[in-house]
DNA sequence: TTAGTTGCAAATCGTTTGCATCAAG
DNA sequence: CTTGATGCAAACGATTTGCAACTAA
């Protein structure tokens, strides 16, 4: 499962050593559809027979994010740090407030606002981030 | 400074004892325009020569949300919660990422792009939040 | 009186760091 | 070889909790 030719050459490129964990960590984001903990990836790579300590995994992750490989993020109220593989692509997520699954969706509706708040307050922005919360079909009817 | 008659009656309402803690936590974030962390409180009702515990500021802020009087959020990538008194507007910020100053900004565009969605994957929408970042005047000229 | 509130110190949780060892270049 | 990467255990900062003392109702 573990063996990408492209990861050696993004490492490289970036001036990071090619290393199993580095490209397994990759891996295992690129294999996931949505945000991952530390601990949940240092779980995966476990499964993937993968040893590795937990606090190698925050510093890859640390270095990943440095290098604007990865995107570190957390939603509302949760103490743990979430980090997903920078796919270029502008997404945001439903949340749901039950299980804290996220799920993906598409669209954005910002390109026009951000521009219309552009420059109030002396305010250069840069991004921005959206989370809407709520419940998924299956909390919804525990609830 | 701090005496104030009407929090007596929110407390009440909502089956809490009135001690001056709670009606003074109260009065400091009905103070500010921006959310602030459990510290800044604390030190604020210090400040107003209130003596309180640290611990005591994290308990009744924990309360009043379960009350739904003050919501609690964060910023990405800070590991500190903020806490703001619950208006029933609807507001969002502008988070400047060099000295984490918030400003409130005016205006939502969701309430139609959250209608879209609504709905899809049998999701229940009951929320969002939006963060803005950037730059604030002072620091873009700092960089 | 009594159930809810508080202070204090200790515990907890996610994350970071010092240091000695190891491995990629 | 030399620099950067890793494991381990200890340190850290924000938050929570156990317990005994207190106080609003």
């Amino acid at each position: 499962m573990l063996e990408n030719k492209e990861y050696k050459e993004v490492l490289k490129r970036e001036g990071l050593k090619n290393t199993k964990h580095r490209t397994s960590i990759l891996e295992v984001m690129e294999h996931s559809e949505v945000p991952l903990t530390a601990e949940e990836i240092f779980i995966r790579l476990k499964e993937w027979n993968v040893a590795i300590s937990l606090s190698t995994v925050y510093r890859v992750l640390e270095t990943l994010v440095t290098k604007d490989l990865v995107n570190k993020s957390s939603i509302s109220n949760d103490s743990k740090a979430l980090f997903e593989i920078n796919r270029m692509e502008h997404k945001h997520h439903l949340v749901c407030m039950g299980c804290k699954k996220m799920v993906s969706v598409e669209g954005c509706p910002f390109e026009e606002f951000e521009k219309k708040i552009q420059g109030t307050n002396g305010f250069d922005i840069t991004g921005h981030k959206l989370e809407i919360y709520g419940y998924c079909a299956e909390c919804k009817h525990g609830k």
